[in-house]
This record gives C-alpha cells, structure tokens and sequence, in this order.
DNA sequence: AATGAATGAGAGTTCATTCAT
DNA sequence: GATGAATGAACTCTCATTCAT
C-alpha cells in the first residue's frame, strides 16, 4: 500500500469522479473519453493506464456510484415504537434515495445499457432496491412477531409497500417528467402507502382507521 | 390530398415500421440509419426526404410505438360485477402491457434519452401510465358511487392501485434481471394487489377478507 | 454492370492505385488510411465503402499488383531454337521481372506480412515465382523430348537455373543494398547462369565449352 | 571502465536480449516499448537511459542478432579433401543457417524496414551473406590452386553455389508458404547445388558424372 | 420522388517518448 | 541510475447527413 498504491487510488477516483459528472450529464453511449479525460483533468492516454477501456470505467463508475449513494440509507432509521411512524420514516427515506438527482441518472444509465452490461444491472439492483427489500422483510418479521403486524409473507409484503411508495412521483421523476418532486406530493405518497399497508397488515385497527377517509 | 398524401403517408409509415424493428433491437444511439434504411427497404436518402433527421425520425416512431401500442389496452377489459374480479383484470391487463418485450424496449429507450428527448417521455407517459390512470379513476369513482368503495380520492388510489400493480416483477423486468416474469409470479403480485387494495378502499369486509392472508 | 458497376469498379481502381503508392512508399504498418484516402483523392469514409478495412485494401492491392505486374512476363519470350539463346532470354526476363522498383516493394511487403497475411504471400508466390517455375519446367520438358537438354527432373533443373538468376543481384537489390543493378552485372549473372545451366544439363559438349570460362 | 562500464554493458546486453524475443516475434512495427521493456525485466525509462529510442534499441538488436548468430557459422566447417563432400558440407551449413527461425525472422524485418533503415541491411548483408560469399570465395581460390576446381572468377563462382544452394527452399521459408523444410528436401538441393557445381567447374570429370542423373 | 456515393467530424484506443521522483 | 505515471499525436473505423443524378 502506501505511497504507490495511496497515489494510484487517488488518481483513480479522480478519474471516476470525473467520469461521473461526464456519464451523469450525457449517458454511456454519449459520453465521450476525451471529455472524461479533460473532466478528470487528465490526458486521454491516463484514462487508458488505469482502465482497460470505456466499458471498464462505466463498470467502476456504476459501482462505485452504487456503493457511495447507497451505503448509508437504512441505517439511520429510526426504529420507532409505533408502526405508523416506523413506516413513514422507512418510505420517506426510500423516496430520498429514489429520487435524488444521482440515483435517477445512474437509473437512467443502467436501465439503458441494461442489455450491454446485465452485470451493472445486478451490481444497481443489489445494492439499492434489494437491500431495501431485505431491510423491510426483517423489518416486518420483527412487526408480525411483535403481534404488531399480520403476514405470512413478510418479504411480499415488504416489495408492496416499497412499490406504494413509489406511487405517482417515481416514474415521472425517472421520466424527467417534473424536475423534482414537491414536499406535499411526497407527503401524501408517504402517507397514503402507510394507510394501504397497515389497512391490509395491521392488526391495531385504530391504527387504519385512526384516520379514515 | 388522397394519392400524394395517401402515398406519402404509408411511406412514411413504412419507415417508421422498419425504424421501430431497429430502434427497439438497437436503442436509439444504437440504431444505425444505414441500418434502419435497409430495414425499411428504403435508401438512405429517402428518409431525410421524409424526416428531418435521426431524432425526429424516433420521435415518430415513439408516437407510433406508444399510440398503437397502448390503443387497445382498456377497451377489452370487462366490466364486472365483482370488484375483486374487475380489479384483477384490470391488474392483469396492466401488467401484461407494462411486461411485454416491446413496451420494455420503449421505456428504456424513452428513460435513457429522458434528459435528450423531453417531449418523447411527455408523449410516452400520456399514451401509457396516464390514460391508465384516468381509466381507473373513473372505474373507483363509478364504484364509490355504487356504494362499494370508499375513497375521497379516486385519482391518488388508482396511482396507488397501479403501483401495487409493479410489485416485484417490474423493476426486475426494466432491469433485465429476469428474462420474463412467470404466471405464478403474475398471479401473486395481481392477487396481492387487488387484496392490499380492498383492504384499503373496500367496503365489503368480506371482500377482503374472504381470502385471507 | 454499366454505369454502376463501372463507376464502382473505376472507383475501387482509384483507390487501389492510391493505396498502391502509399503502401509501396510506406510499406503496410506505416502506410495510413487518412494518408491513402488524400493520395486517392477520396475521403477516409470513401475507402470504408469500397473496402472493409486497412487489411482488405492491403489484399486487394497485393493481388491487383501482383495480376497487373506478372500477367505478361513470359508470353513475349522468343521460342529460340538455340538453347543458350533461349535461356539467356528467359533469364533476362526473369530478372527484369524481379528487380522492377515495384516489384521489390511488393517482395518487401509480402515478407513482412508474411506472418500476418498469409494467404497474401500465396498469392505473390502463384503470380510470379510459382508461374515461372511451371513455364522453365514446361520449356526444358521440350528440350528433353528435343534431345538438347538431358534431366529426370525437370521441375527441379528449372527451379536450379531460377536460383541461378538470382545470384549476386536479387538479395541486394531486395536489401537496397544497391539501388538499381547495372546491365554489366545483369549481363554476367545471365551469362553465368546460362553457362553452369548448360554444363550441368546441357548434352551437346559444344553449347558448354563453346564459351569457355 | 571496469564496474560501470561493465554493469552498463550487462545491462544493455539483458535490454538487447529482451528486444531479440520481441521483435522476432512480433517484428520491428509490432514490437512495443512496453513489452520489450517487460520481457527485458526494467522500466520502459531504463530503456531510454540505454538507448536513444526504438529504433536505436532495434540498429543494436540487428547487429548483435547478425554477430551472435552468424559468428560460427563456417569455423565448423570441416575441411575434407574430396571437394563434392566438402561443397556438401558448406552448403547444409549455409541452408541451416539461412533457414532457421531466427534468421528468417531476421531477415524479414531486414527487409521490411530495408528503407526506413537502410543500414541494418548492410549490416545484416555483411555479417551473413557477405562473408559467406568471403569464405566460399577462398574456398574455391584453394581448389583451384590445388587443381580440384577450374575458374577465372571465384568470387563469382562462389555467389553462383549460394544461389544453388538457395534452390526451392529459401523463398518460400521466407514467405512461410511452408513452415520448415523437409530433411529429404534440403538434401536434394545439397545434392543438386553440389551436382551442377561441380559439373560447372570441376576439373575431375568423374566427379561430376560419378552420380549420374 | 428516390437514390446511394461521398463526406468529415469524431469516436475509442495505442504507444513512443518524457520527466519528476 | 532506475522508475513508471503521464502525455498527446496518430491510428483505424463509424455514421448522420448531404446532394448530384
């Protein structure tokens, strides 16, 4: 390690993170090495010492972008008493990740290269949604042996409200079709995927129809 | 009008019919215009006769795409009596539209050139997920006022209805994690909709609980 | 063919003897397609249409030279009914042939390549040296049958006296050794080859001593 | 001189080596620094430390390819009385010489970068070739002075019996029309240069007729 | 109206060479 | 003296677009 290898990592991620404002702004196929190169602040030969080619730098940029963005979404979460605030706070958190700007561009890529590079595909998936997935399921488990919660399919369950989180905002945001979305809409997201998933899962039944429609 | 037009209407189609073939094989930077000339069994001159460029070429084809596509896909669904039943149906019919090979391709397509082509995502979103959304709307507000729903928003739960429609399979689908989703799949996350939705917005208490979970 | 196959072929020509001034001045490796391309008075595109690539250019190019170059070689030498006069014709032949500019330039390449195309030096090797190994083996056959010249392997004398043209001058006008080898030389090595051809498979002791050494 | 002296010449003798493996394998354009520079066991900046670019380190593998491989050649040859056997001798030497893998790799790149670098092929002329023509000539000159052989030109008569013995074989090695030449192969032409040789200038005339043909 | 030959800018990639360490 | 990271020019090849026919 030390000098040789510190001073290898640096200019790496120099490059990757050059190739990530480069990438992000234009996509795979419209990105080009000679302005990744002049982003990164390197020569065009440099690009190709510390990577095999463009391929190869979209492969470490994914990755990378995946393991930065995503590393530290669950773990903040507050574990609340009450289920109903318990979710709130795990949906609002899913729709940050979701749609912050770096996640919907890096969606944007993998999804179009998802043919080219199915291994990127897996890398996003794993990283992101699936964790999210595993989190809830042992999330609920926990609810359900509490007697909080009623399933017996903790990991369905989990995949239905993550997918009710994602209720109105997800796909118009992946489709650029409102640049962000506003707080009251993801409020109502929010509150609205709660409602659904303890009306059907809850066994309190204040706790759905504590606020009736 | 009529020869000239007639003649110049079912070239342009030809072109676009050849475009689509290209464009969802290759994508849009994919697709090469020699290629799609070829396809169509036109020259390549030709098709800046009958289009600008490239771009307003997949433009077209887009429209095309989304319109012929997506025309039929509520005017089938049967109006049951049941809620349960229309539900799944209706789940059925979506899921089937938003999985198949040809509508995966266009909404990669239309989600990688989000940022290039913010008309196209506009032309997409109106032709698919929103009508869809209109269409439920107005089959929750018919069945709220027969008495066998209860919503104050019709609109917000028929997102959420769609949504829960997404479950598992989509993202995986759009992802090319798995080459196609399974019957058995289908069924569950169409089952599992319907029933997280009457739970919900059902005013059967045997509705929902008629098949337990 | 007509008009399109004409213009075609016209323009494969002129790319072809654009390309055959670059490579013979540059040899393959140091021979560039932009450079081609401005010596053929064509784009870089241009070259693309009519040929696959550098490698197929280059193949063309050594069998246009190669059929251009050898095609009349040895149809126009005299049928002397003196052996000695006839061999010496050949052999000026011969040696005219393989020491023309062009044709050294095509030796060079060949053999550089040699490992790279080696259909290529097939096709060099048919169009010359394998022709006049056939047409010397032909003519001594004659003699044979004639009584001037006595062998049981024809074949093998002709491939002997073909060697024998090739002393002194042939390797250094292939090194560059010498730029250009004089009539005096071409003379002595004609002379010599024919003398030591006749000493060894000549029958009359006349042709042999008659020209004593 | 002494330890720096020596410890650079080691060292340029290990770079040299280095760049004999590549450049016979991969020829003079093929070759990279990089590679020479792994295969030679230093840093591509060493390289320029010894030597003042490719083609410089190229000049010195070609003359120190010409002197080691080319040193021994004809000390080996034995002396025999009987100049049919000692012909014999001289010419398996000479053809394994020029047929070797190394030698003909040698001699292509001599040939190939004959313009670029027109002295190597003087060096490689001098050091192969030229003294082969060197020690026959001297050869003869004994024979003659002896009586075994008869003429006014040895020098002359010597490039003849080289070029006997280049008969069938040598061209088409360096074309690598045929990988190696067969032992029956090489001992006809031994056997034939010698034969046609000796009918030429041997003074004995049961010599040349002993082995009739 | 239809063609397809021609274009040329720009893509990804390689590599001989330099120079700060 | 030895290193190898950095360079940048040059390479082969592609393709959207144009225009004379």
């Amino acid at each position: 390690m030390s000098e040789h290898e510190d001073h290898s990592a640096a200019k790496r991620q120099q490059i990757v993170s050059g190739a990530e404002l480069v990438f992000t702004e234009c996509g795979y196929e419209g990105a080009s090495m000679s302005r990744i190169a002049a982003q990164a602040g390197v020569s065009k030969g440099t690009l190709y010492n510390y990577f095999d080619g463009k391929s190869t730098l979209f492969a470490w940029f994914v990755e990378d972008k995946a393991r930065r963005n995503l590393d530290s979404i669950f773990q903040t979460v507050a574990e609340e008493d009450d289920p109903a605030a318990a979710l709130a706070a795990i949906a609002l958190r899913m729709l940050e990740m979701t749609l912050s700007p770096d996640n919907l561009a890096l969606y944007r890529m993998v999804v179009s290269e998802a043919q080219t590079f199915p291994e990127l595909a897996t890398v996003f998936w794993n990283s992101g949604p699936c964790r999210a997935i595993a989190y809830m399921t042992d999330w609920i488990r926990r609810q359900v042996a509490a007697g909080r919660l009623a399933t017996d399919n903790p990991s369905f369950a989990a995949e239905q409200f993550l997918a009710l989180c994602q209720t109105r905002v997800a796909m118009q945001c992946r489709l650029q079709l409102i640049p962000k979305a506003s707080d009251a809409e993801i409020e109502q997201v929010v509150g609205g995927a709660v409602r659904v998933f303890l009306a059907a899962y809850g066994v309190d039944p204040l706790a759905s129809h504590g606020s009736s429609r």
